[in-house]
DNA sequence: AATTTCATGTAATTCGTTACATGATTCC
DNA sequence: GGAATCATGTAACGAATTACATGAAATT
């Protein structure tokens, strides 16, 4: 009944934070700007957006555009009317709590169902919990590699060289992780020497005041 | 109620085929043998055991040890030997099915969930079948490769730093697993050039008589 | 006019996990 | 004798999927 579900959740509020959305173009958002680690459909992100509106992190808008406006073909080809679109923003309660998600750096974050989604808001994530999730994954990839290693080391002989080189490649793709890893920390490091403040990415606040004044749909920007 | 699943059916089946096991260590085996990918619980585990013992795969022997072996705190009061291992053994049905699922080619076989564990056994499948799932996975592979340039192309300048290099390391990662299949593809073809049937990891049959004569405990090779 | 794409949703099912409950055996 | 590890299970839940159902708008 629920379906709120950390990951989804996360991203909804995270993707509508920069501009209202409605559930179609989410998807495909979600989809693309998140990478290759994840991939959500419908039956998924309808219940979720019904359950975050119930919370009260999220209003639906319904693109209900005055039907005076009797557009059969759209003059203009413009983004005026349509199927009663429901578009979704997010409340100041939402942002509040999106917020506090951002800021969390907790154990789960930097495992893998969770770092992907974390790592794709870094643009609005402090430096600080930054540089905390990220040295939180490495450390868990090299823990994870010791005991690969380790078992290994036990079990070398037994294994036929098919299961020898699946672990290989394992042991190879998370060796490159960390690596990725280690240059974004430095890179991270680097620069929070110089420059105090600005010019690293600041937290896109203010993007507006606390409710665009007009209308906040026409914003789909496709 | 069924719980059977796929992966964790197939593998189970799999790692039973080389030999008799109980819960304990099987458990134990998936999440080594089977690499990085994957990790069950207990709580996966033993339901698909019943489930697969109720469809005539398996068959469970309760470990009933000769009691004359005394161990140190040994058998007073207790029923027969220790608590009650219970070896699970593969039918002659559960290979037959196994096998089944060994030859099969199809789309799936290649998707991310599958592959792995479709891998692990390559020294029980067929090199023909071994072709297929391998350059099966590639063109997946290189598909979806296809659609995330696009994409790229599309939306590149709409994103922020971190989602462009979370996209990017995404892509670098499956270009990697790409340049890997291919590898392995060719060697496969060349180990089918020369040699018409040995030297190239045969199908592991015979491994003693169709059951270990002696008690199978005590395997735990630990 | 027909097809594709846009758009929203629900019901049932899948494939697992965590937390709980229990007890035996081995190590120190 | 106490802790760690071995060993087996069950109940409740979780987070998503697939298949289904519907219909409007744009493209051809």
């Amino acid at each position: 009944m629920s379906r709120r579900s950390g990951v989804l959740e996360f991203a909804v509020l995270g993707l509508l934070r920069e501009s209202p959305m409605h559930g179609y173009e989410l998807r495909k958002r979600l989809n693309t700007s998140l990478g290759v680690f994840r991939a959500f459909s419908y039956g998924s992100l309808y219940p979720c957006l019904k359950a975050l509106v119930q919370r009260g992190w999220l209003v639906e808008e319904p693109s209900a555009q005055p039907e005076e406006q009797l557009t059969p073909r759209a003059q203009a080809g413009s983004l005026a009317g349509r199927r009663a679109k429901i578009v979704y923003r997010l409340t100041a309660e939402g942002k509040e709590h999106f917020e506090d998600l951002l800021s969390q750096t907790g154990p789960d974050t930097w495992e893998d169902e969770h770092f992907g989604v974390r790592f794709a808001f870094f643009g609005q994530t402090s430096r600080d919990v930054r540089m905390r999730v990220l040295e939180g994954r490495r450390s868990r990839l090299e823990e994870r590699l010791a005991k690969m290693r380790a078992s290994l080391a036990r079990t070398r002989e037994r294994l036929d060289d098919y299961t020898l080189e699946l672990q290989r490649h394992g042991m190879e793709s998370v060796e490159r992780e960390v690596r990725w890893l280690t240059e974004l920390i430095e890179s991270e490091r680097k620069g929070s020497e110089r420059a105090g403040d600005e010019r690293t990415r600041r937290p896109a606040r203010e993007t507006g005041s606390d409710r665009p004044s007009s209308g906040p749909s026409d914003n789909t920007d496709r």
